[in-house]
DNA sequence: CGCGCGCTCGGG
DNA sequence: CCGAGCGCGCGA
């Protein structure tokens, strides 16, 4: 027999199937070991049959096969083909999203331990074998104990011993490596609340692929994909569940442990090489049906899937950060056509694209416009940080929101302060001249951190000494300009000092779970104050936080961004979230220095239809996403001139690929990023709008003829950030 | 991608 | 004449 394979190796040039001799029981979708140019490769096996199209001589056999079961079910080839020429990678880059990255070359393996029985019912043992008979002994009331613990209870040479008399018998046993092995099972579904009854009714009834759930913080979505998945399991069939990695916190994971025990498996970056081998071949198997992860589950190894859920919709961790840069709506997408089950997408806050489908009849809206128990929003009140200026007050604090601070804290609740900047001041000056600390590597100025008294840059993470004069004119008078959370954490220190303050953001979050360490700890009450970035946005509910203070609501929203203005409201709405739960009124107080600003007044009401309708009016009538595709391509080198050089030929084929297609083109323009270089390189880019994605393709193979080891070219659609 | 082949150039 | 350097094509 011959085998078509794919070696593992992502470069256009070997991008083609090889052939192999191979065991007549080899089949489609393993993976294999294979000689290749001299060296051995991981290979994919794409098709197995009797023929070969090359020389005989040419043949060599595979070598070695990796798994029992085929790691690749046929839908993977499906997609694989779509990714690969839709991004233009090689077959191989497409092929690894569906194993993951620990997987890959052979590093894990399966992990076993060894079990011993007892075989021979009555033995004999002699007067000196003691340690045998009690071992025995030991054994016949256990029935079966792992040799390892055998041979520390009685000794290596007892247990030894009585397996080579024959007395006892040891079998190899797959062992799992589970994460989370506390809570399994025992989680009761909560009874439906009419407007989940009605909402999962309709996801049943609608013959839309895609639904999409609109309802506020705690309107009870949860609970509709919850029961939703299960009555997929009911059916025989398989879910996929996914959720923005940052909330992939062990208290959401047990919860769902706890709910579905193990027929749900956990995919995340959390987990060790092997936990995450082992949970993947759980769902490949067919032993768990529901994968829960973020971004990447979205090529879980289910077959007969049932639905696909993105909670969260909107996140911006969805998009892939580099190549293929799938959305994982795209693939889920895909997917949900593949199995011809349903897509059900959830967000307080929808993407402008995903609510215009839904709004237009493409996708089945579904509205949830109470929180369960009807309990109230948050009431958000707007501080006018221009008056407050004018009255002298220049601290970060408006008097309103020191008040309520003030009450929160007398009233023995906590409080989050929310602010998108890290660092103690985001930018050091000199006010004699004006000079600002800049970082060599990147073109970005430098942060001052004050635990380190020193300045960090914030793109590449180099470290600089703190300035004790000016370098240009030998000044002494530094400012500090833009507050950041260590800074907002010391005034508050300042104003509050009985206040227990605890800070969360990427300097105070080291590690898997110094994230959730924190959040526990503030959820314990062992804080006051949680002050922090737009991690404190998301993750848990605190019960007893009735009082959000947003310091600076403008911050996104000068943002020379199409999305700038969707991404202060989802921001907004979010963080207002985290306020007055569990019965108890929340507040949040925004501050902002245009408070006369539209999104900011949607935020305010909680009207996110009022936002839709007037956003999209601004997209259409300024050509912006989705009445258009923001199409960048980057290049980047640590040679100025060489990137300079590439970026003029990526230019000169784009320009010829719209003389093609006139029409297709609103705008190009070659530029510097507005960052001009980040960690040493330089960038540069060429800027697009396109009427639609439908020269896409064309694109990116332009990317990929001009792309160099030493000058990378990549494109981006519908880029998250400029810089 | 990583290797080896063969061509070319430069040193002695 | 020989050895290092590089571009190219091959791998099954």
């Amino acid at each position: 027999m011959y085998a078509q394979i794919i070696v593992d190796i992502a470069h256009s040039q070997v991008d083609r199937i090889f052939e192999y001799s191979c065991p007549d029981d080899l089949v489609k979708g393993s993976r294999v070991k294979v000689p290749f140019g001299g060296r051995t490769v991981d290979g994919f096996v794409m098709e197995v049959g009797e023929t070969c199209s090359i020389p005989p001589e040419k043949v060599k056999p595979v070598k070695e096969v990796f798994d029992e079961l085929p790691a690749l079910i046929p839908e993977c080839f499906s997609l694989m083909e779509r990714i690969s020429s839709r991004f233009r990678v090689p077959k191989a880059a497409a092929l690894r999203l569906f194993l993951p990255s620990e997987m890959r070359l052979g590093k894990v393996r399966e992990a076993y331990e060894k079990i011993v029985k007892i075989k021979d019912s009555s033995p004999s043992f002699g007067k000196t074998a003691k340690r045998q008979s009690e071992a025995y002994a030991f054994l016949k009331a256990e029935g079966e104990c792992n040799y390892t613990q055998l041979c520390e209870k009685f000794g290596r040479s007892a247990v030894n011993a009585l397996e080579n008399k024959g007395v006892i018998e040891t079998e190899k046993r797959r062992l799992h490596r589970a994460p989370f092995k506390g809570a399994i099972g025992g989680g009761q579904p909560k009874t439906p609340t009419y407007a989940q009854a009605d909402a999962l009714e309709s996801i049943e009834k609608s013959n839309r692929r895609v639904h999409l759930l609109h309802g506020v913080t705690g309107s009870g979505k949860t609970e509709i994909y919850l029961r939703y998945i299960a009555r997929q399991i009911e059916l025989g069939k398989t879910a996929i569940f996914l959720v923005p990695e940052i909330s992939l916190t062990p208290q959401m994971l047990s919860q769902l442990r706890a709910r579905f025990g193990g027929e749900a498996a956990i995919l995340h970056s959390g987990l060790s090489a092997g936990e995450k081998f082992d949970e993947w071949w759980r769902l490949r198997s067919g032993e768990a049906k529901i994968a829960i992860g973020a971004r990447s589950a979205v090529f879980a190894p289910l077959s007969n899937l049932g639905a696909i859920i993105i909670d969260e919709e909107h996140d911006s961790s969805y998009v892939s950060e580099s190549a293929p840069r799938y959305s994982t709506v795209d693939i889920a997408k895909m997917r949900a056509e593949y199995n011809d089950c349903k897509l059900i997408l959830g967000s307080a806050t929808p993407s402008v694209e995903t609510y215009k489908e839904a709004t237009e009849g493409r996708y089945n809206l579904i509205t949830l416009p109470e929180r369960i128990n009807k309990r109230p929003m948050p009431e958000i009140t707007i501080a006018d940080m221009r008056s407050e200026v004018k009255r002298g007050n220049n601290t970060a604090f408006s008097a309103v929101l020191r008040e309520q601070l003030q009450s929160t804290l007398e009233g023995g609740n906590q409080a989050i302060i929310f602010l998108n900047r890290r660092g103690y001041s985001q930018t050091v000056i000199c006010r004699d001249c004006g000079y600002v600390a800049k970082c060599v590597n990147c073109d970005v100025s430098l942060t001052y951190h004050s635990e380190e008294n020193c300045l960090k840059c914030h793109y590449c993470g180099a470290r600089y000494h703190m300035l004790a004069a000016c370098p240009e004119c030998g000044g002494v008078h530094i400012r500090y300009g833009g507050t950041g959370t260590q800074r907002v954490v010391a005034d508050l220190k300042t104003l509050f000092p009985s206040a227990r303050i605890l800070r969360m953001d990427n300097d105070t979050v080291s590690g898997k779970d110094g994230h959730f360490n924190i959040l526990k700890r503030f959820a314990e009450k062992q804080a006051d104050i949680l002050v922090g970035t737009q991690m404190v946005a998301k993750g848990h509910d605190f019960p007893s936080v009735t009082l959000v203070g947003i310091l600076d609501a403008d911050m996104s929203l000068h943002f020379s961004d199409y999305r700038s203005g969707e991404r202060t409201f989802q921001l907004i709405t979010q963080v207002a979230g985290r306020s007055g739960r569990a019965g108890m009124k929340g507040n949040v107080v925004l501050q902002t220095y245009c408070p006369e600003n539209y999104i900011l007044r949607y935020a305010v009401n909680y009207d996110y239809k009022g936002f839709y309708e007037n956003e999209i009016k601004v997209r259409e009538a300024t050509f912006f996403p989705p009445y258009s595709l923001i199409c960048r391509v980057m290049v980047t080198s640590e040679n100025d001139k060489t990137a300079l050089e590439t970026l003029k030929d990526v230019y000169f084929a784009l320009e010829e690929l719209r003389k093609l297609h006139p029409d297709k083109f609103l705008f190009i323009n070659k530029m510097h990023s507005p960052v001009k270089k980040i960690q040493s390189k330089y960038r540069y880019q060429v800027l697009m709008r396109l009427k639609d994605g439908g020269l896409s393709e064309k694109i990116y193979d332009i990317a990929v003829k001009f792309n160099r080891n030493d000058c990378p070219v990549y494109v981006e659609e519908n880029p998250a950030n400029l810089s």
